[in-house]
DNA sequence: TAGATTGTTAATCGATTAACAATC
DNA sequence: TAGATTGTTAATCGATTAACAATC
């Protein structure tokens, strides 16, 4: 019983991390969870975590608690883990290397189909099952396997007119790992950032915060 | 003039964002920007951003706007850019070398003074400007170096113990690139979380959402 | 039935926006 | 002085928490 209507972005941002640790508990073998439960491990208060799940509906049994692995289901089928949404990754530097091995496309709702880079040296080269492809291929590429999405691994400078180029081929959907900002750059486009840098420097007044209190 | 009193975390978190934009400007050689301007390029409100910046102080001119230069600095200061504090990276995969080389800790805080591997291949290579380290050395590193943060690289698994250990040793601030949540281990810790995967799926949860509306 | 825990409404809290007086 | 834009207060909006009836 789906009720979901205007979900909140700051209960969507909640999502992955209910999945996840949902995802732990089944590995652990564990069958039944309470809001309580979950409160103390995962840092949410029990009522926030009711509020949450039952926004997309009745998960639950009263009395009982959540069986973990039918939530886990649950969650996982509201991200959309099993979409297989093409996408190709652009930038085979170091941190698109780490990407494209590290992570999970197909278990997280993507399919990695393309990767490529401008460096002669390493067009041809293998990158996880994949092989590099020349930058140059990329709008016959996008013609054919019509990608959805586009990893953004490229240097500052470059992504701004590559961006340009994605978006006019019809890639509407960004990750992106530049310290640029195409946030505001198309209306009707959606953008998912990792501003490390951003991250960084929080952490760095977080730190200089506490020494500068007396507790 | 200093107000700074219980700074909201969502305050925090635009701050880097701020510092971003405004030191685009000042190397575009702007010289003076309003709250106006700055809304139109950032997409916060210009209510929101005075009000932002003036939990730290009046830095603003009324009937002028804000010395993009002052102000940059400004915000610099408070998010201590220049503080230095010494910090190591754990792990030299792919992400922890791309972190390495791509990432200028300098400008943004810190000083990175160790980069630790457990790969005998690994040990002893340069990375940036620095040899790669045995993990073995860590706790007598530590010792004499005093690191205050650790950058987290390593593989979910062995977080669980490498965190414990760093936090033994005194290490109480952690940027944490590995799928395993620490936030919740200590209680004075500060985590700096980069979930690499709650980001992907967020975004295939925001696609797959678009496209179930009729707009 | 008694105990537990959800689903859901109401109360609170905090963050954002609007408005405007202060002032450059 | 008139125009502009901040600093700051008040109003609104939204998100979180508390409470409790429903029910397993």
């Amino acid at each position: 019983m789906p009720k979901r209507e205007n979900i909140s972005m700051s209960v969507i941002r909640r999502l992955p991390r209910y999945y996840r640790f949902l995802n732990d508990l089944k590995k652990k073998g564990v069958t039944r969870v309470s809001s309580k439960e979950l409160s103390a491990k995962m840092g949410f208060t029990a009522s926030q975590i009711r509020q949450d799940l039952n926004c997309f509906g009745g998960f639950g049994q009263q009395g009982y608690g959540y069986i973990v692995e039918q939530l886990c289901n649950e969650i996982g089928n509201i991200l959309g883990v099993a979409n297989g949404y093409k996408c190709i990754l652009i930038g085979a530097g170091n941190l698109g290397q780490a990407i494209a091995t590290h992570l999970s496309f197909e278990t997280q709702g993507f399919q990695l189909v393309g990767i490529f880079d401008s460096n002669p040296r390493k067009v041809g080269t293998t990158l996880g099952n994949l092989v590099i492809s020349d930058i140059q291929t990329l709008e016959e590429f996008c013609r054919e396997q019509k990608p959805v999405m586009a990893v953004l691994c490229v240097p500052r400078a470059a992504v701004e007119r590559l961006s340009d180029k994605l978006y006019a081929m019809g890639i509407k959907n960004f990750w992106n790992f530049s310290h640029y900002d195409i946030t505001m750059k198309y209306h009707d486009a959606i953008v998912e950032n990792v501003h490390l840098n951003d991250s960084l420097m929080t952490l760095c007044y977080r730190i200089s915060d506490q020494s500068s209190r007396p507790d």
